[in-house]
DNA sequence: AAGTTGAATTATACACCGTTTAATAAAGCA
DNA sequence: TGCTTTATTAAACGGTGTATAATTCAACTT
């Protein structure tokens, strides 16, 4: 076969990654090939070779709306509420809800790793760091008279100690059953924090 | 060719996890492969399902170790503080200092993912756990009218916050620039977090 | 209208992967 | 000696990411 002309390299390159979404929805992160995506968009793993430059590729750029859809969700949460502490809890626990809810999405974030030991490309990191970005101003109200640059680490240090609760419950190395009991050490996690936070 | 009983069972085994940590630490974890084991021991890979019952079995055997040695160092650099607080802090720094100086064998840890979503098997966790019930002395120093669970739960959030900092680093998604400020970052983390536990 | 060009698409192949199976060679025993 | 048992391998299956050459067709040229 040859020419069809069916779809734009745009349009293919919506079709490829809204299944690429589909398949990880549904089967998991793991269970995602070229091959898979190739079929369910009703081409051939040449013409996706056309538009992304390999899988690693592909992903990212699904990584990429995948993470702004998380930053919509934590920046909604985050605006109910209004004292800078209720905040950024809040902010935990959408992050936790989350990752218990769409596991599979979070494990295509999370769970990818670069093939041969390519470096993540530096476009990328952007889109993760903003996400953690969003600490900041809750968190300076609570440092009242701090440097930007230390609210700044504290906010990646809170992020870093959210994030490794999700990362030890979702690959079972936490010894925690049920997601109740996730929440209770979430809540023990940032009560210690806030108070550390505040009382230095 | 047939039986040639050079080794015992237990002798492949042994040649066979060694070559496992040899391959991991040369290559890394994702580069690890049953073919590459099988013919580092000089034998096929037929020989090897007949002692392992598939690669997640090898490997959560060799981890099995792997554990210990992590052990066995957090255990003999917290034993050289005497203050509590101390203690935790040299355990936090230790164990960032394996993931620096030992990434492969980190990964071989903490990136293994089982197979077509079988569970972790049980007799595999307690060696996890081991390793943070290890902060849960130093702990109960400082939090002196505390319930035992409440000492064990706080140890576990700990855990999580420093396992965070690791997993994030080496996941390069930390916008972190040399080993340098990721210890900064630990610190400043650890210091928050102890101010905490003392006040609360 | 016919011919040429160039790009879109596919078919195919390569070198891997984990796992299973049947064939085979040798050790131990009668 | 021959027979049974078992360690070991070779080969195959179905999968993977990726590269390449062959096709087919749209658009442009003459």
């Amino acid at each position: 076969m040859g020419r069809r002309n069916d779809h734009s390299r745009e349009e293919i390159r919506e079709l490829a990654l809204a299944a690429t979404f589909e398949i990880v929805t549904e089967q998991g992160f793991h269970q995602l090939s070229v091959r898979k995506i190739a079929s369910a968009i009703g081409y051939t793993v040449g013409s996706l070779y056309l538009i992304f430059k390999n899988l690693d590729d592909l992903i990212l750029q699904a990584n990429v709306r995948n993470l702004e859809i998380i930053y919509q969700i934590l920046q909604q949460t985050e605006k109910k509420q209004k004292k800078p502490e209720q905040r950024l809890l809040a902010f935990a626990h959408a992050y936790l809800h989350f990752t218990i809810e769409q596991p599979y999405r979070w494990q295509m974030i999370f769970e990818h790793r670069m093939q041969n030991n390519e470096p993540v490309p530096e476009w990328f990191e952007p889109h993760v760091s903003r996400l953690f970005s969003l600490l900041e101003a809750p968190l300076a109200q609570l440092m009242a008279d701090a440097e930007p640059e230390q609210v700044r680490q504290t906010a990646r240090a809170m992020w870093c100690a959210v994030h490794g609760v999700s990362t030890l419950y979702m690959t079972e190395k936490l010894e925690v059953v049920g997601s109740e009991s996730v929440q209770n050490l979430l809540d023990r996690l940032m009560g210690i924090f806030l108070e550390g936070v505040k009382t230095a």
